[in-house]
DNA sequence: CTGCATCCGATAGGATACTG
DNA sequence: CAGTATCCTATCGGATGCAG
């Protein structure tokens, strides 16, 4: 979530989404298809998949693109726009690969399990 | 959410709370009383910011400090491991000022409201 | 003032089965 | 293959009220 970086509380870009980052780095190298993202994503449902897809491809963030025939064959991947959001989303996953040692550490001080 | 980043799926720092980003804000300039942070957070409930408060207290994030004595002052802050993440967290919110039209416009066009 | 207890509604995420 | 349909559950955020 990004909300209330400017001020508001809208919510913003679907980044509060539990798959939504896991998404777009199976999309980082390139179009994958449907079922290519099915595997990597290990035991996201189809359905959830489909709603994870749509909502980024509404804001703008990944393309989908459906060749017809038969089998039905259709590719997603990242807009510009989503590209973008690589860096930042890199930011993050190089202070939580760096932290997360501490953060999990605090976790066992106040919870001694 | 900053799961995935590196393939695990943990629920990592509680960062897909919608209150959690802007309690950080709040608190970047220094300490803040309970009370202190309910009204710039607007409408956000006692329970809920105890709620936040105390999960990012059990991640490192804040520190609680309790003056004892009648009334009750207790006082919150970023830690270090707080005010680290500013840094990426900052990167978001650039990013999302940057790119906030390109969605809305994104939506707009899926959804010609 | 600072918070805990309880109840509630909305929504997100998921399991399973079915279709063009 | 690429979804859709239905149902289910857990969790989140919130309202209200009470207590130290």
């Amino acid at each position: 979530m990004f909300a209330g970086c400017d001020g508001s509380h809208a919510p913003l870009f679907r980044v509060g989404g539990k798959w939504t980052w896991r998404l777009i780095r199976c999309l980082e190298d390139g179009p994958r298809r449907f079922s290519e993202l099915l595997v990597p994503l290990r035991y996201i449902t189809p359905k959830v998949l489909t709603e994870t897809l749509r909502a980024m491809e509404r804001d703008g963030l990944v393309a989908r693109s459906a060749h017809p025939g038969m089998p039905p064959r259709v590719e997603y991947e990242l807009t510009p726009l989503g590209h973008s959001l690589l860096d930042p989303m890199n930011a993050c996953c190089t202070w939580a690969a760096a932290h997360l040692p501490a953060v999990l550490a605090a976790r066992e001080a106040h919870e001694p399990a």
